[in-house]
DNA sequence: ACCTGAACACCGTTCAAGT
DNA sequence: ACCTGAACACCGTTCAAGT
């Protein structure tokens, strides 16, 4: 008997980084985080697992990599009109983003190659500048905007993982949040209890919005500069 | 020759699933992240792999167990002053948590039993209240206060364990991202460019309470419930 | 009821050897 | 310069067998 050759097609393009990537991001959104193996890749691409390291440094690095790809295509979609209108167009575009690729809030906030939070930074931060606030206080004024966009998106990642998880959708998972919510000991959660029907039909992109408005109306707010010149915060460490 | 016992010391105490947690706890702040394998733990309780399973469902679980241990025990000595003073207090003290254990950041937006997050928005939003804020604005500002805390963690903790990688203290840290900053293209990003010098010598602590204190002020200064009733967010799901 | 530890089915990463 | 794929050193998890 004749060895034949095995029936596996070889690839025709050469490997690059950026064919990686993209089926890195094909992988991670088709099976989640646990999709993205060294194998499964390297079968995608008719390869061995060794090849992939010719081009790619380690798996963060693949994960990240394709996290800011994600997020700069979006990112860069957005079209400027009001600073407001802008800052809120970036922050649902991130939303958007995660609601999509759920596995993208994981590599977020890594600054390996410091790019998808970089991205964001500059855009929240040029619309800062455009809204006219004193050069001292953009700093806070972008930082806070930026916590609280990150924290969200962490959030709904979170959210959006755990759904895929148990296989629930999206008004199931409320339900069983609100549920366990209002299961709470009386005496010692309140004030969680008493937002457990909320939750449960509540509409995330409104909520998040309203939050990116609450902190710009703090931004318009001045800073009651007066009160100890500078708050001094007792270390603990 | 007799069959020796083996050397092994066996443990006096029987397992528990707060014996487990106890040492988990300890890996992670030993070792990392990387730390904690199922190995390691049951070498160091004397005992084999698969007894720490009749006790943790699975690692997600251990690792949401480890992370609600040590948030409650420093939520729940917190003193209660004033409402604002409390909320500074508590997101300090997250703040201090991460810091002394990084790993928590990762484990902390879990809702498994949703635990860690629901004691940071219990104890956030009972000061709302306090706060005198109407009752159909406080989902509004408990959820911008929570998402703001959450984002501020994960960065800070994200920031820790990359220094901790490779192996740089805090000032060549903050060096090290200010020097990426200031190298990177003008045109592109003179927003962040503008903000290098200050990465460099910023408190993040303070920084922290600057950002309570901004959206605070927004919580304080009234939603403009005139515009058009309520805000249409465009889906594009 | 609780523990033991071998075994299973995976991982990421390396590296001598090929083209 | 780039690719191959076997091999290494790990993982989390299961489960028959013990006490």
């Amino acid at each position: 008997m004749a060895k034949r050759p095995p029936a596996v097609q070889r690839r025709e393009e050469s490997l690059s980084r950026e064919s990686i990537i993209e089926a890195s991001i094909d992988l991670l959104d088709r099976n989640g985080e646990h999709g993205l193996t060294f194998r499964a890749l390297s079968e995608r691409l008719s390869t061995g697992p060794g090849a992939i390291y010719w081009h790619i440094a380690n798996k963060t690095d693949l994960l990240t990599a394709a996290c800011d790809t994600v997020v700069a295509r979006t990112i860069s979609g957005i079209a400027v009109t009001t600073p407001e209108e802008t800052i809120r167009a970036v922050a649902l575009s991130l939303f958007d983003v995660i609601d999509e690729h759920p596995w993208v809030g994981s590599a977020l906030t890594s600054i390996e190659g410091l790019s998808p939070i970089v991205r964001i930074l500059e855009r929240v931060g040029q619309q800062i500048r455009a809204l006219g606030v004193a050069d001292e206080d953009q700093w806070a004024a972008a930082g806070a905007l930026m916590a609280y966009i990150l924290g969200v998106s962490m959030q709904n990642a979170a959210n959006r993982q755990l759904a895929r998880t148990r296989g629930l959708n999206r008004s199931d998972f409320l339900a069983a949040v609100s549920a366990a919510w209002s299961q709470l000991n009386a005496k010692e959660y309140p004030f969680t209890r008493s937002l457990a029907g909320r939750m449960r039909h509540h509409d995330d992109r409104e909520d998040f919005v309203a939050g990116i408005d609450l902190i710009l109306r703090g931004i318009h707010s001045p800073p009651p500069r007066s009160r100890q010149q500078q708050k001094r915060v007792p270390r603990t460490r």
